[in-house]
DNA sequence: AGTATACTTAACAATTCATTAACATAGAGG
DNA sequence: CCTCTATGTTAATGAATTGTTAAGTATACT
């Protein structure tokens, strides 16, 4: 998975340097020039991490961190402090407004995604579950297990994500080309392949739910 | 509860400076002054913390704590670095080393002891539940004991750290990945090691509970 | 040091899964 | 109603994954 990471500092060349390096490493990056824009944008982009620098004009660094735990979709989210040496003061301040690390200035690309990633690990037990009950069948991803009509179904691990990917918007029609895309990545499998796994789930689901809609694709059906 | 921390340092004065400081806020102190007697002490005294100042005579604190890491009974303690300001080499071999976090000399004592309840805080979120009774299974990680059908049964110490690393989420299929990450950490093993200690398990509780989701992984099941 | 216990690995067996080929069927459009 | 193409079905193959055993190493204990 790809973490997003939302850059919040007054200085363009920070900005950029840190974007640079970062995106370097995989991660998503977008970049805010202050704290107002920072809150606005992370509502919308919703990163895994906001890295903030203390030093800013107007509503610095700590007092964004104060405002940003306020707001009960974002209250979770990780934020990584950047300071200078000698703000003795930013570091205690910081942690009482909510800051779950920091890192001080100059900053070290290597140093700093270390820290990001030793940080994202320990958060990680937050990530989501991803469970599915739709007419009469259940999915649970983390499980991996169905449900028919309450009675537990085993499904292979190809069939598993494909059902799992086709009930991801039910009602909408994926191409073959979707399926490969998601199901396969880069393999090049033959024609019949995809059909077979249907013909598969829908053995197992008694010809429900699963319709061909003949030219375009396959889709998840109530 | 009373936190017990181990300071590591060759230097007495520091010793005392922190001893002092740290006492003050109600932590229980240990010390030692070089890394061999550090980690004899670690053993017995259990703390929750190590600091470990880096730059030490015969072993460092970047040897003494890959030491401890390998030490199953100390490698979940939480370890800071206390380092000079400018071995900036530290700060990244440290963390590689399994550190947790560091602290640059000269030491204040608040910014310490704000990292160190940073450092706690943030630990007892990914505390586990340590008795847990699920089924016909008991297991109980502080007495190391596992119960299945009331009967005590032994498991070696990695079958446990296995057993009790599936059953922390029921029904949760754990990848190989994972559970290496989990009970070896860095260490490499061989493909059929972990299917090895999965049978032992499985044999000692009469092949239940156990289940393999091939393709994906391993889960605990009712 | 010597013994017991635990851990890992190699070698092989067993199982399950994914893919394909070959053929069957369905349905749209002429 | 015929043809063409897309999809359905079946069974076979072999690839991938996991299970099992026994023996070799390592580690801990006395």
């Amino acid at each position: 998975m790809n973490y997003k990471i939302l850059l919040v500092d007054d200085e363009n060349d920070i900005l950029e340097f840190l974007s640079y390096n970062l995106e370097k490493e995989g991660f998503i990056v977008s970049t805010a020039i202050n704290g107002k824009l920072a809150i606005q944008l992370a509502k919308k982009f919703k990163p895994d991490l906001i890295i903030l620098d203390v030093m800013m004009p107007e509503m610095d660094g700590i007092n964004t961190c104060t405002e940003i735990r306020k707001i009960p979709e974002l209250e979770n989210i990780l934020i990584l402090f950047l300071t200078a040496r000698s703000e003795e003061y930013s570091e205690l301040a910081g942690f009482d407004a909510g800051a779950d690390d920091y890192v001080t200035k100059p900053i070290k690309p290597k140093l700093l995604i270390s820290r990001i990633n030793a940080l994202l690990k320990r958060n990680k037990i937050s990530e989501k579950v991803n469970n599915m009950l739709i007419g009469d069948i259940q999915i649970d991803k983390e499980k991996h297990l169905v449900l028919y009509k309450n009675e537990e179904i085993h499904l292979a691990r190809k069939e598993f994500n494909l059902l799992y990917f086709l009930m991801s918007v039910p009602g909408k029609v994926f191409t073959r080309e979707d399926i490969i895309t998601e199901i396969w990545k880069d393999t090049f499998v033959g024609d019949r392949t995809i059909d077979v796994h249907i013909r598969k789930i829908r053995e197992k689901t008694n010809n429900h739910h699963i319709k061909t809609v003949k030219g375009v694709g396959y889709k998840f059906d109530i």
